[in-house]
DNA sequence: TAGATTGTTAATCGATTAACAATC
DNA sequence: TAGATTGTTAATCGATTAACAATC
């Protein structure tokens, strides 16, 4: 199954040939081009032909990609078949934001249930999803089968509560604090840090560049 | 001045070098070495030492790198000695949230105005800061001088407000959007694509790998 | 002085780009 | 067949790592 290295780079390009293969599906498209996946996710046709025959051979020379071959073997690899069981751990301003984003159900992300520490909040429902007690998160992650994690939590208890999470046996975390977490074995990070972004904006301008680094 | 040419993931290390020198500062720490600084930003010490001497010989032999010196030389190639003034665009949920994030002011990015379409927002206040009506988006950018824009709008009309907002002389724009953004010159732009992320952390984890990617 | 740690050069590694034969 | 476009190899480019002399 060709294992070579893959990078994170690559993987980001590889969403974003899914996202518009996704796209050509619905509006019925049936063959596309490297250079028009290319053109879409910010890249080459030379790259995107480079990231796809790491995996396989999918398209046809002087044709094109078939569309849906090539959309169902992107959700193969990304791991996407099946939907990921989620939770979203703090329900304050952002969490309750992201409790709402129907995106994550389209994508093969389904939100299960939400963590606080709000007596006031646990036990009711946010966008139809129920807000757990913090207190029960091993337990309640351990019986809903939850693999994913959201991070929403404020800078304190951030660390500790990623600790809890790890221990409880979820697989991946995706970060929306300011807090760098340190690297657990078997549970892979994801960091949505919004100041690094917004420096990395800050640097960009002053420097009068506008390579805008990724274009998502 | 040493204008080589730096690189997105170089700029999202000197992030964290500077996180981690204002933490420093703050307890009064007088000298930092590159591996107390790599640790804390997940590299390596000579990377560090290569990421710096890019822009000067900050450090002294035998000793360290000074914290708070260093800390303001990385304030200044940031471009953060002044604080940017931004706005968000959409004042759904996602926006309201972003709205109330505190650490937007702690690292320099002053939000002087929200926009949205809806009647019954505009006109109010929210967290302190007023919602505009986007039509007259163009007008209010130009009068309060707002320079950064965080777009958090649906995806149908994401293009046209980005196109808007740069036509409005916006130099950089964090993007909350699921909609990728052309290029224009002039304006930077980031992307911060929740989707993206998530497969990201369903690739790793399928194939086992826990290289964190980013450990934000 | 001896020990520590930078700044910088050279070596390595990996990712991107270019080119083109294969083939639809 | 002629034109188009892939898959793949080779060339280029850039980023990371290693090593060490300079020097605090």
């Amino acid at each position: 199954m060709s294992t070579r290295k893959i990078s994170d780079s690559m993987v980001r390009r590889l969403s974003g040939y899914l996202r518009q293969l996704r796209f050509l599906a619905a509006e019925g498209r049936r063959v596309v081009s490297s250079q028009e996946l290319a053109d879409e996710a910010a890249t080459t046709a030379a790259q995107v032909r480079k990231d796809l025959s790491q995996f396989g051979s999918f398209g046809q020379r002087g044709r094109g990609y078939p569309v849906v071959p090539l959309r169902d073997e992107l959700v193969r690899i990304l791991g996407l078949r099946r939907p990921w069981r989620a939770c979203v751990v703090g329900a304050g301003r952002l969490g309750t934001a992201l409790l709402g984003y129907e995106d994550f159900g389209k994508r093969g992300f389904e939100i299960v249930a939400a963590f606080d520490v709000d007596p006031e909040l646990i036990g009711k429902e946010v966008e139809g999803i129920p807000v757990l007690s913090i207190e029960d998160l091993e337990s309640e992650i351990r019986t809903r089968g939850i693999e994913l994690a959201v991070l929403t939590v404020p800078h304190g208890p951030a660390r500790r509560i990623a600790d809890r999470l790890a221990e409880a046996g979820v697989r991946g975390i995706l970060n929306f604090t300011p807090t760098r977490l340190r690297a657990r074995p078997g549970v892979s990070i994801r960091g949505m840090d919004i100041a690094v972004e917004l420096e990395g904006l800050s640097y960009r301008i002053v420097t009068g560049g506008e390579p805008g680094g990724n274009g998502a």
